[in-house]
DNA sequence: ACCGTGACTTGACTGTACGCCG
DNA sequence: CGGCGTACAGTCAAGTCACGGT
């Protein structure tokens, strides 16, 4: 039962205890300090939606261990399972740097310099995109301001030709599967279906030049290399290979080939860097272990939720869900309609059980701990917990506690005057304050926007009212004040380490309170406590409002939630009052204000992403892509012959659900006029899109964040054709779609598996390409080597996903500085040869360059040493190229919202790499409830 | 069926702490 | 031991999607 032990793994940790703070290490134990004594529940239930997922929380024990590997599906196993953890012991960090070499990817990865190979490996080549061009609509021109970079996706798709093949199966959406298909596929790697699509299809390659040089975005720039830049300014995608398109085969080939990702398919290039960094997480988590509260029973309780099954009724409902899914193997039989069924049933709940009880323990246990832990856990307080979950129609929470927001401090006036014309002014500490905003953006990008300018300028004539003498942004000279600033930023600097300490500790403590509330009885960290200070509005990309002011949110602008019973935070600021008090408990946010740039939308403030509440629909969000696992070749069939239906709002359906598939695009909702110009799959304009014959489509768009999409696939032509008769008689703006959108798309794709959105195609690509990858790629060898291997498919899933980032402006500095480097080693190699031919013939050694005599060394310490630099070389021309590689693709955001981290624990606990190398300590608090996933654990 | 919220997830960027290297 | 570079943690903008009202 309950007892947690403290163990050392990171598995038994987590497991046992959700708690506490899992502790990945023995030692962490300190850390325990620092945070609060977290108890975590068990989760509660989420809303309604969720409930069909519910699954996940149920995973019961059974199925655990046992079960093959491949099969068994998820699971939480109950702590006592675990025990795989044990296996994977923790591994002290390796160095990182020495290892080394490359990870080969034998699989396919083209290399960058690859990039040509043909169909069956084909690699496409990807241009770089620029992230912003200038404008959306001009992108394909290219015009990306500055030089960086492109990016390209390229993947490939499959042929098209086979799809067609027996389609049948749109209503078979409804069956399930079929299951043993599904299960080789799914569950074995090894299954010929999992040929790469790529190899089926044909490769574009098309590199593209980094656009123009226009502008100078600072984010963008890039230098480029010399000629070779193209290669390496190949954008993510390019290095990528695309996902094919396979599932057009025949049925059999489809269902082998469904499973997997189309990303899955590609290739990919494979070094990536090794991190030594890695290790630092190794720290401990924030959280806590209570104290002896009961550790056991919050384990108990938070486990209920995930595994137990037994729990309440309603619970066990839900675990039947959840059972099927892990079960599937075993099951596989089992129509997914069936499936679903159960799903559904699961939902009804029982309305949440209340319990108040708790108090919470402050963060004094901690401490205690680990080994401590092992706390039976008061009976109420579990029970309780387990009871909680959700509830019913979507109640989050029993009893919520917390103590409000923090402000920012008020504006200090610095007195330092601009001038105007020439001469100085005066302005009252309002109107200093909004010149100070804008002086201190001085250096950014958006201090050339002429957008930004007339906005800011704009908003502040209000403040500095009709009649004040400055009128003219031209006749602003705000130098004194910007270069007021830059001292100020000195003098920060130059305060020793212990000024900086005690500032940070007096900041500590007055936001203590504000860091963690209580929910149902369990200590949580609060996300975003602190108020969003005033400024000038950044928005990404053209943003029609950048630079307008944003306002100082005062108490009076801010709602809290709260629960019934608890004391209403006092509000900061003496004299002032809260909006308004509600007591709200279908919601999770704890206050919210109005954003002050657009009114109409909100600012939340949440629970942290490791609290449970997070982490439960977390886990539900995984859970779904899971199940869509068992849909997609139904799904895939279904679009495939709807590529050709006659009406054409099927046909858009069709191939927007296609490109959503393969080319992991968003959504896409509609946008007003006063937010930037950008696109996702339902509002791509005729324009973002353009023919490649014979059957390849050029993407060329601005996504989210106002980032460039910029691939070219070669897609089935069907697809092709489809797409040439939407683009006909529109003109450039119109909507390739134009007979869909969002929701239309997301009800008809809920008509094929309950639950299913746009999105959820992204995460199931994303976390099916990392599981095939790993499993696939993975070999034998140090700790050092597998991780290159997690990183080649994190990089993988970031091409797919299209996640940039913006080059570092010491980039090429960082790169010069290695190649000379480099240069230095191999002119060391040539002098050793040359010595070692001369020892060879008992000849001296040549003087050195400063004309000294070197010592005289046997042929055979020459030799040494020259393998030992030719290691060097070797593992620095590695590090170049994936430091050149990644230098556009931003590994993180995969990590942190796409990759179903219990691929990634069941991974390390496969191959005892220790979790701490791959999830850092904020990852390995957000994914606590994936810990003590069975080893066998596959997407 | 459509629309306007409302709630919550996803995303790139920034400042900074910190480890590494010479 | 000082500068460099990187990885974190934090920030807040920008998406997705559901829902309720008309």
């Amino acid at each position: 039962m309950g007892l947690v032990i403290y163990v050392p793994t990171y598995c038994s940790v987590i497991m046992s205890i959700d708690l506490v703070k899992p502790n990945y290490f023995d030692h962490d134990d300190d850390d325990d300090d620092d945070g609060p004594t977290v108890f975590k529940r068990s989760k509660p239930s989420s809303s309604k939606q969720h409930q069909q997922n519910s699954e996940l929380n149920k995973s019961s024990s059974q199925k655990n261990d046992g079960s093959s590997r491949r099969q068994v599906p998820d699971t939480h196993s109950p702590n006592s399972q675990n025990s795989s953890l044990q296996r994977s012991k923790v591994v002290p960090s390796a160095r990182p740097s020495t290892a080394k070499q490359n990870i080969e990817n034998s699989r396919g990865s083209a290399s960058i310099t690859d990039k040509s190979k043909d169909k069956s490996g084909n690699i496409s080549r990807v241009t770089n995109v620029d992230k912003k061009p200038s404008k959306p609509s001009s992108a394909h021109d290219a015009k990306p301001s500055t030089s960086k970079p492109n990016i390209e996706h390229s993947r490939v798709l499959t042929s098209i030709s086979d799809k067609l093949k027996d389609v049948s199966g749109v209503s078979n959406m409804e069956k399930k599967p079929s299951k043993p298909s599904v299960k080789q596929s799914d569950d074995s790697d090894d299954s010929d279906d999992d040929k790469p699509l790529s190899s089926r299809l044909s490769t574009v390659s098309k590199v593209v030049s980094s656009p123009n040089p226009s502008s100078a975005t600072k984010k963008i720039k890039i230098e480029i290399k010399s000629a070779e830049d193209s290669e390496d300014e190949i954008p993510l995608s390019s290095r990528s290979q695309l996902k094919s398109g396979g599932r057009s085969a025949t049925k059999q080939s489809y269902d082998s080939d469904d499973e997997k990702p189309l990303a899955s398919k590609i290739q990919q290039n494979g070094s990536s860097k090794v991190t030594g960094e890695l290790a630092k997480s190794s720290k401990v988590l924030n959280k806590r272990p209570l104290s002896n509260v009961s550790t056991s029973s919050q384990s108990l309780v938070k486990k209920p939720k995930l595994s137990d099954a037994s729990a309440t009724p309603k619970v066990k409902q839900m675990n039947v869900k959840a059972e099927s899914r892990s079960d599937e193997d075993d099951n596989e039989n089992v129509p997914i309609s069936q499936r679903m069924k159960k799903v559904a049933q699961s939902n009804s709940k029982s309305p949440p059980t209340k319990k108040t009880s708790l108090k919470v323990v402050s963060s004094s246990f901690k401490k205690g701990t680990k080994k401590s832990v092992k706390v039976t856990k008061t009976s109420n307080y579990s029970k309780s917990t387990n009871m909680l979950p959700s509830s019913g129609e979507g109640q989050k929470w029993t009893t919520l506690v917390h103590s409000g927001v923090i402000f920012p401090p008020p504006y200090k006036s610095h007195g330092v005057k601009m001038l105007y014309n020439g001469q100085p002014v005066d302005l009252t500490p309002e109107q200093e304050e909004v010149a100070t905003m804008f002086a201190v953006m001085k250096d950014t990008e958006y201090a050339t926007k002429q957008k930004f300018l007339d906005n800011f300028m704009n908003d502040w004539k209000l403040i500095l009212g009709k009649n004040h003498v400055i009128k003219k942004f031209e006749l602003c000279d705000f130098t004194p004040i910007y270069e007021w600033h830059q001292m100020e930023k000195e003098k920060k600097k130059q305060m020793t380490t212990d000024e900086k300490k005690t500032l940070k500790e007096e900041k500590m403590k007055q936001e203590e309170k504000y860091m963690w509330a209580i929910v149902d009885g369990v200590k949580e960290k609060v996300g975003n406590f602190r108020v969003e200070p005033p400024g000038l509005f950044r928005g990404r990309g053209e943003h029609p409002k950048m630079g307008k002011l944003k306002k100082r949110i005062r108490p009076s602008d801010i709602t809290i939630n709260i629960g019934h019973d608890a004391s209403i935070p006092e509000c900061p600021i003496p004299g002032q009052r809260w909006k308004e008090v509600k007591h709200d408990n279908t919601v999770t946010w704890l206050a919210f204000w109005n954003d002050p740039i657009n009114p109409k939308e909100f600012k939340y403030v949440f629970l942290a992403a490791s609290s449970s509440l997070k982490g439960q629909s977390d886990k539900e969000k995984y859970e779904k892509a899971r199940l869509l696992k068992d849909y997609i070749k139904n799904i895939r069939v279904n679009y495939t012959k709807d590529f050709t239906h006659k009406d054409n709002t099927k046909r858009q359906v069709a191939v927007a659900t296609y490109l959503i598939d393969k080319l992991a695009l968003r959504a896409g909702n509609e946008k007003d006029d006063d937010e930037a110009d950008t696109v996702g799959c339902c509002t791509l304009k005729v324009e973002n899109v353009i023919l490649v014959p014979p059957n390849q489509l050029q993407f060329d768009f601005l996504g989210k964040d106002s980032i460039r999409y910029f691939n070219t696939v070669e897609v089935e032509l069907p697809v092709y054709t489809a797409i040439k008769k939407f683009k006909t008689g529109k003109k450039d703006g119109e909507d390739l779609f134009d007979e869909l959108d969002t929701s239309k798309l997301n009800s008809h794709l809920k008509e094929l598996m309950p639950g299913l959105t746009a999105k959820v195609f992204r995460t199931y690509n994303a976390s099916i390409t990392l599981d095939e990858m790993l499993n696939k790629e993975t070999k034998a060898g140090d700790v050092m080597q597998k991780i290159l291997v997690y990183q080649g498919a994190n990089k993988e899933v970031a091409i797919i996903c299209n996640h940039q980032r913006a080059v570092s402006k010491s980039h090429s500095a960082q790169m010069s500085r290695l190649s000379e480097k480099m240069d230095e080693l191999k002119a060391v190699l040539d002098e050793l040869n040359t010595d070692l031919a001369r020892a060879k013939k008992g000849k001296p050694p040549l003087k050195d360059a400063d004309g000294k005599q070197k010592k005289n060394l046997t042929p055979e310490a020459l030799e040494r040493k020259i393998a030992q630099t030719n290691v060097k070389v070797e593992k620095m021309e590695m590090d170049m190229k994936t430091k050149e590689d990644l230098k556009t693709v931003a590994l993180g955001t995969s990590k942190i919202n796409y990759l179903d981290p219990r691929i990634s624990v069941a991974w390390c606990k496969r191959h005892d790499v220790p979790i701490e190398k791959i999830f850092n300590k904020s990852l390995l608090a957000k994914f606590a409830w994936a810990m003590d996933v069975d080893p066998d654990f596959r997407f």
